[in-house]
RNA sequence: GGAGAGGUGGCAGAGUGGUUGAAUGCGCACGAUUCGAAAUCGUGUUUACGUUCAUAGCGUAACGAGGGUUCGAAUCCCUCCCUCUCCGCCA
């Protein structure tokens, strides 16, 4: 959420930020929303003190020894005043304070200045490349071909589609296994080598949670929703539990920063993407991702995303996957992000590099809408943290990559070795 | 699922209608004392919003959440959420 006192300080400026992504803020309509919101708060604030003030006078004048109907009498030409007016007026300031907040509930955050310029996904910039893309000297099949045709494990969309329709996926044997094995290694490699602590969360969340990281109230499309009496959500990714695990929080600084490493499976309608990847589990409606989420001082956060890019790479590069990451431009960020880094793994039956992480900082935006703070030694006031996550990676899309950058020309699938300690030392596939 | 008890400040724990944002204790911060420390003494110690140059002052709100009664609610009533104990069931 945006900071509604640096947009009456500097409006200019958060609108000309705005812009940058395509967003048109209508300052003029904020601040007359604003200025009447101002008038309301003064004038029903002021009814407010004059009511308590006559409420503490009967109090007075009982102790005083008079009756409380007498009491009650002396005051009630001027309660009587107050109320013509008082009522009306604090359910205006009322009103006038939460259609600002549904207002600023529905602005994106920010980019950084330092995020390029840009309409979409074409205009991402290249910020590095991690190995080769290998040269095949056979056809190369894509991972639906040779998870349908594997010897010791299956990956079958037909079954899938049998339980649950489109977009979802089983997996047998030695798939299922390989699976399985990527999220030990990814979960044990950070917990164990980047120094973030495993958690477990619920994979059901209310929209409170949904709303301090920013996919309510506007990306509501986007998510599964519980029928029954309690308005629960299926969490579209550990994001949303882990970091939410710091609302309403003053956490101490001592313990900052924290950073959580959670497997956890992530649920999605893709609503709006219907014609998009339909092959193969590169887009489905469960997958499994392993998260990485971090709560950090203001002055860390440029570094703190810096270094969790590293740590979702880091993973690729001990699978040998070749990757390139790109910073997205303003035109391609998501809606509470300042700035994000996408790691794109090499798919080679499509020739191209495919989003596998997504690394983003988003400041105090998210922070700001669930109130995680951190008490500042300095000061010793709350203040809020900033917090960033990014895929640590997701794991369908890792077992594509692996199963097409290993594939052999007979068919079997070559096992990366860091892999082989989690696949009991099997080799191939 | 049945029966009962609760949800108050960083923690413990008072408060069942009147100036109580909240006693007391602990913790914490600062100061005094001390060679230094402990002990002791003193002072201070929730948050949000508004106003403001101001993290000064002032105002409003908040005792799980929401609603109600009342001149006045932490205290009374209703609904919901959560926690604990016992019984039942269960992976």
């Amino acid at each position: 959420m945006l900071d509604i006192r640096e947009l009456r300080r500097d409006g200019e400026q958060v609108a000309a930020r705005l812009a940058r992504r395509g967003l048109t803020f209508d300052l003029a309509a904020f601040r007359a929303l604003d200025a009447e919101r101002k008038q309301a708060d003064m004038r029903s604030q002021e009814l407010q003190s004059q009511r308590k003030q006559s409420s503490r006078e009967v109090g007075d004048l009982v102790k005083s020894g008079l009756s409380v109907d007498d009491a009650k009498a002396r005051v009630a030409d001027a309660l009587a005043k107050i109320d013509a007016e008082m009522a009306a007026e604090v359910a205006r300031a009322e009103a006038l304070h939460q259609q600002i907040e549904a207002l600023l509930l529905g602005v994106p955050n920010p980019p950084l200045d330092e995020v390029p310029d840009g309409k979409g996904e074409e205009d991402n910039v290249e910020v590095r490349r991690w190995g080769q893309p290998r040269q095949f000297d056979f056809t190369v099949r894509d991972h639906v071909d040779i998870g349908a045709s594997l010897a010791s494990g299956q990956l079958n969309f037909d079954l899938a589609a049998k339980l649950s329709g489109a977009r979802f996926s089983v997996l047998t044997g030695s798939l299922a296994r390989l699976h399985r094995a990527l999220i030990d290694f990814m979960v044990d490699l950070h917990s164990d080598k980047h120094g973030y602590e495993e958690v477990y969360v619920p994979y059901l969340v209310g929209p409170e949670a949904l709303r301090g990281t920013g996919q309510l109230p506007k990306f509501e499309q986007d998510l599964f929703k519980m029928q029954g009496e309690r308005e629960l959500y299926l969490i579209p990714t550990a994001e949303v539990p882990v970091t939410n695990l710091a609302a309403n929080e003053i956490i101490d600084p001592a313990r900052l920063p924290l950073r959580y490493v959670c497997h956890t499976p992530c649920f999605r309608s893709e609503a709006g993407s219907h014609g998009r990847d339909t092959r193969g589990m590169i887009r489905q409606h469960q997958f499994e991702k392993v998260e990485l989420v971090q709560l950090v001082r203001p002055e860390d956060s440029l570094a703190a995303l810096e270094s969790l890019t590293g740590h979702a790479e880091a993973v690729l590069q001990a699978l040998g996957l070749p990757y390139r990451v790109v910073v997205l431009c303003t035109g391609d960020m998501g809606f509470s992000s300042c700035k994000t880094y996408d790691i794109e793994v090499w798919i080679p039956s499509q020739n191209c590099y495919r989003e596998i992480s997504s690394c983003s900082s988003f400041g105090d935006f998210q922070s700001r809408r669930m109130q995680a703070r951190y008490r500042h030694p300095d000061s010793g006031k709350p203040e809020l943290l900033h917090t960033l996550n990014g895929s640590g990676l997701a794991v369908g899309r890792t077992l594509v990559a692996i199963l097409e950058n290993y594939q052999n020309a007979d068919g079997s699938v070559t096992v990366p070795e860091a892999l082989r300690p989690y696949l009991g030392g099997r080799e191939t596939l």
